[in-house]
DNA sequence: AAGTGGTCTAGACCACCTT
DNA sequence: AGGTGGTCTAGACCACTTA
């Protein structure tokens, strides 16, 4: 029997995940910056969708905290100010510094071995200027921090907000000496842990996390020219309940 | 011209958020049960739309931890075994340390007498056995703490957090001692804010979290055995303290 | 007063079951 | 095979914003 509607079986997953997932890469990638619309029929064209698809895939991103939905009035990439910077790296520290210390605790002598071995990957990305693999590495180093603690509901929360962060990079980028500095803090974290210092780990997590907010904060102070989008109206913030 | 559809003017908001807004009540009341399904033409009928809304909302919930969606199978509210407890506690106590410690720290004489006033009015509903304002009034001084903190993305995920767990306490109850020793609690914490004692509110406040996640295991008795799923952990973290 | 875009319905398609 | 229910499309309705 002739199918009425497409023919081809591009069918591996559903399509409001693939939309999803294309919509949140674009955000982490910088495509689709902070404050932005994100318009249903455009999307429906880019991606050959109808529009319960992109629908769906906007209220999952918005519960991802990456998209803010306004009733009647539709999804814009989730506004980034100064504060909710300092909220977010505040619940970082708070994060990071528990995944430390746990670590500190109960990481095998392997998984100390496997930080190490990211962490040189990462150094050599940095050598090499190579962005991408730079930010891919780091998010690693994080991850395995988070996942040794064996707690997934904080590293859910955890990669939620680095999702937004990684967003604000790419669109403001690191100071120029940061690079280097991030390297000396990691390697003090992974020094506290493999001498199984819970307060010290903790406290290397912490200051890590104060300095990316400190540098995230000037960088995106230097006035980016406002994009050619609408005129900003107001920040809406629509918390839900 | 007549219109097609409905006349009725019910549309104060946008019917996905009435439909969220139901079944995330729902699930905290108790009505749909953790592990429940929870089937789209079923909650088309019994809420008069159409499935779009439905799924949207559901979407939404899934964003905010209260539902599962798996592709091709449907939503189920989330399930909950001992394992998600303790991590969901684990997290609420570096949380509520959080808030209580920087409580001590800002909050002004007047917030202080109003914690006191809620803590005053929680004591009365437990005397008179009113559960659903006994939550409420719960609900409420720990919100207060967040507030006081300044930070509402933390607070974002502490409510989230407390949803789910108010699900458990909706199915499980607490003990029979747990609620006067909650006073003691509050007033413990309470005491050390406005003596200024940081590391004193922050112990409280992590203690209270801890005793609140044996309560909530106990009463439930979850063996955490695994289930028909596959067991890819090796090493369990640790049963902390 | 159009137009744009958000919202919702009806129905078709199709994946995963049961029998 | 048949049924149940998840998924997607097409199109109608309607809120908000242009001019």
């Amino acid at each position: 029997m002739g199918s009425v509607l497409l023919d081809e079986f591009a069918h591996s997953d559903t399509s409001y995940r693939r939309v999803a997932d294309t919509i949140r890469d674009r955000i982490i990638a910088g495509t689709y910056t902070p404050g932005m619309r994100l318009k249903v029929p455009t999307l429906c064209i880019d991606l050959a969708v109808s529009s319960n698809p992109v629908r769906e895939a906007l209220q999952q991103l918005q519960g991802e905290g990456l998209v803010v939905i306004a009733p009647n009035k539709g999804a814009t990439v989730r506004p980034i100010d100064a504060r909710l910077i300092r909220e977010i790296y505040e619940v970082n520290g708070i994060l990071d510094a528990f995944f430390a210390g746990r670590a500190a605790q109960i990481a095998t002598d392997e998984q100390i071995m496997e930080l190490i071995a990211i962490h040189r990957k990462l150094e050599q990305a940095m050598l090499k200027g190579d962005v991408p693999k730079r930010a891919d590495n780091n998010h690693q180093f994080h991850s395995l921090l988070g996942e040794i603690s064996g707690n997934r509901e904080a590293l859910t929360v955890r990669l939620r907000h680095r999702n937004l962060m990684r967003a604000m990079r790419m669109k403001y980028g690191f100071s120029a000496d940061r690079e280097s500095i991030v390297l000396g803090e990691h390697e003090e974290i992974i020094s506290a842990i493999s001498a199984r210092d819970v307060a010290r780990a903790e406290y290397a997590a912490k200051m890590h996390c104060l300095r990316s907010c400190d540098d995230i904060i000037i960088q995106a102070s230097i006035e980016p020219r406002p994009s050619a989008t609408q005129q900003p109206a107001k920040r809406l913030t629509a918390t839900s309940n």
